[in-house]
DNA sequence: CATGAATGAGTTTTCATTCAT
DNA sequence: TATGAATGAAAACTCATTCAT
């Protein structure tokens, strides 16, 4: 209370050092066991043992379960977001632009096929639930950032400036799409980096007829 | 057991088709729910009431849940190949195919978004089950057919044969995601086809640098 | 469906009087334990165990174990009511109609102890949650029927009419109480009929200093 | 364990007195809370929370939540019987003794309608556990002191010696049920002292037909 | 001593599946 | 064959209690 603490447990202390490592052991798990079983098969009590902690510390964390898949989203996008933003500070031509977006997103999905799978399974969150929202509108928040970053370079390439979200969500689909599906059937995984780029190319010559 | 008399009226008898009525209003209503509400959400329960069926009528016609998705999506993936395949014959250049390709395969989750949503869902059903490998099958196959069709136009794009399947991937993921992943974020689902047309192009002359 | 159903199974057919059956016993074996145990010491497994039901049984015939203590609750009360009642229709003087509603409220509460448990438990049901206000609405409403009975000899008894409510109360909560406290205590249980009415007397000569 | 350096500061030191402060606080919140929330509901860190302590301080005070409640009542019994036992002293009339008893308890349990909430709450206590019975032998034990008090008195008034426990028990439930039932209905909070001794003479006159 | 993070046994509740009618 | 009532395994979540700091 108002007892003065002298010597300040502080919320530095050792304590809490471990506890956040255990929060970030059970969001890698988590993050593990939802991209390889599915959010619905991946129970809680799997994440807490995959992490060493017991089953009631997850809740001590997160609320629920969903909390946690929510936050999980929002740790995976920000750190998709902190790979794509430096893109829009270097001018280039828009074709150069489109395509190094992609690339971004492509390469992260690769490094992380987890977040390709979480991202897709996020939607499927208790629909009308408070988590599903949360899903959903971080999602879009994503997809604003893009949008905003690539409008310009959509526009010369005679892409409408106000269908700019449907060009970003193009984009992040495609790369997101590419490695959640191709996780089960076992493709892209080992897929090089320059095919990866010249998946683009491939993809983009193919598409413009 | 199904008592052959020969007084019996056929088994095409009306029977029989109040019988395939009930299949098909649960497959139909089936797909809507787990569009909306992902594959868990859905309960065998709501489909049944949805369709207008006792719940036990189900289990008459599919052995289990994860069964009936695996028709499902056996049905939806049938679907769209009988428009995919008769691109295949008529000879065009190499970038057309490709772009005639996506573009149905865009079209057709266009009209029909709940067959985005099982695509993307089906991957999430239980993990190790024999469901799980069937749909993991079924979607390979499908991606196979693709890959044979476009596989030497691929190659004129610059793209390795050998790596046929990732092209098809590529193709279809990103049409399934867009739709998947737009459909809760109210994208795309009123996107004219023309715009989608250009969807393409302007994706493609953005990704080919 | 449109279908004719010339059998009619009927809601009165013998799966209906198993299912009405089985409830029946879900409340007997529930009150027992409630008023044995308490309200949060009896589970719904216990009770499904006692009434020879399996466990999900329960809750397709409650949605929770709030619901069921507040039907229980208004089953009790309404039998209650029933033997109240009557008291209102034939006229007599104050002091027999309190000394009357006062002896039936007490013999009920001998007879079924678990009733009087029952009222002092449920208002321990999740405070705030609807099932406590519902019961506590269902208490209201039968003070109100008691009030609105005695009233006019409570006035005559030296007590304001606007205070009828607590009149009523003092005469419910004087004999749940009894029987509820007195349950585990050992007392009262078998207290006969004819000394119990020589209770309200000399608690009366008492209290009327 | 209790290291008794004989430098150590008296037992009654400084740090005794926070700790009986903490102990005070705890019991004055637990009762409180009880009483609103119900016994199971209100959990032992909501409790520690009010009292603006930590959770495992709890512990080193009463060994389980039980014997927490246990210890409550204790208090509160003790408390009640401090009031109720001067009575007993001087002589007055058969009447007189069972109006004023009955007046205390009620008087009593209007200023702390909590104690009312705990005595009917206590009974629930996890049943066959030790603190249940200890609740009981405690309620016991006030009932005994009540009735040693008001036999003579009741024999005057017409009620077997052997039964004095039994007109304790319905002198005290009375009390106790009617702030406790009155409590979630909002009544009799406010009823005026003047009013309350009237209740008495209200209800007695009715019942002693 | 005081603390609060960790724990897991125990509860309610869900829902695919079975099966008597 | 269709039905829906019954079932119980399984899952999320709670919370009294422990114990290292």
């Amino acid at each position: 209370m108002e007892r003065p603490t002298p010597t300040e447990p502080a919320p530095t202390g050792p304590r809490q050092q471990r506890r956040r490592l255990a929060a970030r052991r059970l969001s890698e798990e988590g993050l593990k066991l939802i991209a390889r079983q599915g959010l619905a098969a991946a129970k809680v009590a799997d994440i807490t043992a995959a992490a060493g902690v017991g089953k009631g510390t997850f809740f001590t964390h997160w609320p629920t379960k969903d909390a946690f898949v929510s936050d999980l989203l929002d740790q995976v996008l920000t750190d998709l977001a902190r790979r794509v933003r430096p893109l829009g500070l270097a001018p280039t031509d828009a074709e150069t632009l489109v395509a190094d977006v992609s690339a971004v997103h492509l390469r992260f999905f690769q490094l992380r096929p987890e977040a390709a799978a979480l991202i897709n399974q996020a939607l499927a969150l208790d629909t009308g639930g408070p988590a599903h929202q949360a899903a959903t509108q971080r999602l879009g928040a994503h997809l604003d950032m893009v949008a905003a970053m690539i409008a310009p370079a959509g526009e010369q390439l005679g892409w409408p400036r106000k269908r700019a979200r449907e060009l970003a969500l193009a984009l992040v689909a495609t790369a997101g799409g590419f490695f959640w599906l191709g996780g089960p059937l076992g493709l892209g995984a080992d897929i090089p980096l320059e095919l990866l780029d010249r998946l683009g190319r491939a993809l983009g010559r193919g598409l413009a007829r």
